[in-house]
DNA sequence: GGATCCTACTTGTCTAGACAAGATGACACA
DNA sequence: TGTGTCATCTTGTCTAGACAAGTAGGATCC
């Protein structure tokens, strides 16, 4: 880099000198939501880099949210009333092992099932066809976290089947061969079946955070999943910051 | 742009064809994760374009999270096993409008009142300090839908409580002065107190998905919001696409 | 064998200039 | 009054080259 000067703020590089620039600005609200920002043209001018510097910072400024460019007219501030931020959806398995935490599964089913003729059409496969199916409790530390009941395309995982889930996790195996192109999921609050409540150590009825969630290749369903939590125990958290 | 060729994917720029080829090899499998991918010469070689245009699109899928770079080292593709999408947690206003339905908000508290100790801390007042509190029950076509209890900074926003909620929202007249620096949100579920039910028409104890949500400037609290949804009437929804 | 240096390859960044294309207002013309 | 044209400002994109800095492997030296 250039400056190795020691004062405050050091070590950037020029583009992320202006975008710093900017977003100080936004965040003092210097520039209201909605309001003409300098253009290029004119942070190259105080800024004596190049256009494609200050270019640089702008893009990204509008990748992230901050800004609204358009060509002709100019560059914008955003408006921020709404709060975006990106939810991360991980394995349990690596979420509490990064906290430090001991993870324990427990495989209550493995196996090949005959589809029901609606699961079958969900999954993009013949009325009838086996798929495989698995169901899963995760602990942290002793307690159950997690009730993961998932059902997976045969032919995008075949050796689905002979993984030992005691030791990996279902999504470490699928994503280890298959390429992951789209992926969907749904939030809600749901009350604890008979069967859950069990698993998990609830009483019927306990409100659970239940994450459902379909992955797709570009021809096919890999795998829909659904993942019960009881609700007082598990949070789904996440920051936003420009 | 270059090419008016009327044939299939036209149009392109050419950074963003690079970037369409080296997505499509991603979802095709054709790089394994963790794989190494071609550098930006090879990739220059192949497309006969420059440097900067081949970098600007393995920036991009950087920050797009679809592949991994290292300095001296090269570009890999990244472990997709992790889902990761955006959540964007909007105006109930906003959403139910933009689905063409009819919003409808019922104000049940809009005053001011002495902070107990432990609200007047986490807003970062001093304790005893007067704070803005509202209660609003949005509708989505009559039905209720949102419980929406918060509490606001009356020195990020002092004319909070002149506005009428029920034609604007909370997160409207607060982000129209205040320049938003930071949020963060937990989402759990929870079973419905006796007033929450009152208000949702829900029976007591009936699970119902909440959010909460802290929105913070640079230096203060703006506001503390608890969003309480029934839950099998309302759902948040992600799309994860490269 | 082990340590050091050198070289080749990689990404990270900046530059100065170029042309394209959208938006806008001034201005001449009918 | 209306209408088309032009100059000017904006962003969008590409180029060819440059230097910096991290990594790894081979050659050399002790």
């Amino acid at each position: 880099m250039v400056s190795t000067a020691a004062s405050g703020t050091a070590k950037l590089a020029p583009y992320a000198l202006v975008k710093q620039f900017l977003k100080d600005g936004l965040a003092a609200g210097r520039w209201a939501p909605g309001a003409l920002m300098p253009s290029e043209a004119a942070l190259v001018a105080q800024f004596q880099v190049s256009r494609m510097t200050v270019n640089r910072a702008l893009r990204e400024l509008q990748a992230d949210g901050l800004v609204q460019r358009s060509q002709g007219l100019g560059t914008f501030a955003a408006q921020l009333d709404k709060v975006s931020s990106t939810l991360t959806i991980r394995d349990l398995h690596a979420e509490i092992e990064s906290r430090g935490h001991q993870h324990h599964a427990v495989v209550h089913l493995q196996r090949s099932e005959k589809a029901p003729a609606a699961l079958a059409k969900r999954l993009g496969l013949a009325s009838g066809a086996r798929v495989f199916h698995t169901l899963i409790v995760h602990h942290e530390n002793g307690v159950p976290l997690q009730c993961e009941d998932r059902y997976v395309n045969p032919a995008c995982s075949p050796g689905y089947l002979a993984a030992d889930f005691s030791r990996t996790t279902p999504t470490q195996v699928l994503f280890e061969t298959t390429a992951l192109w789209r992926a969907h999921y749904a939030i809600e609050a749901a009350p604890a079946s008979a069967d859950e409540a069990r698993l998990l150590g609830l009483a019927v009825g306990e409100p659970c955070l239940v994450i459902t969630r379909s992955t797709h290749t570009l021809e096919a369903t890999i795998t829909l999943a659904r993942l019960v939590h009881p609700g007082q125990r598990y949070q789904l958290q996440g920051d936003f910051q420009p």
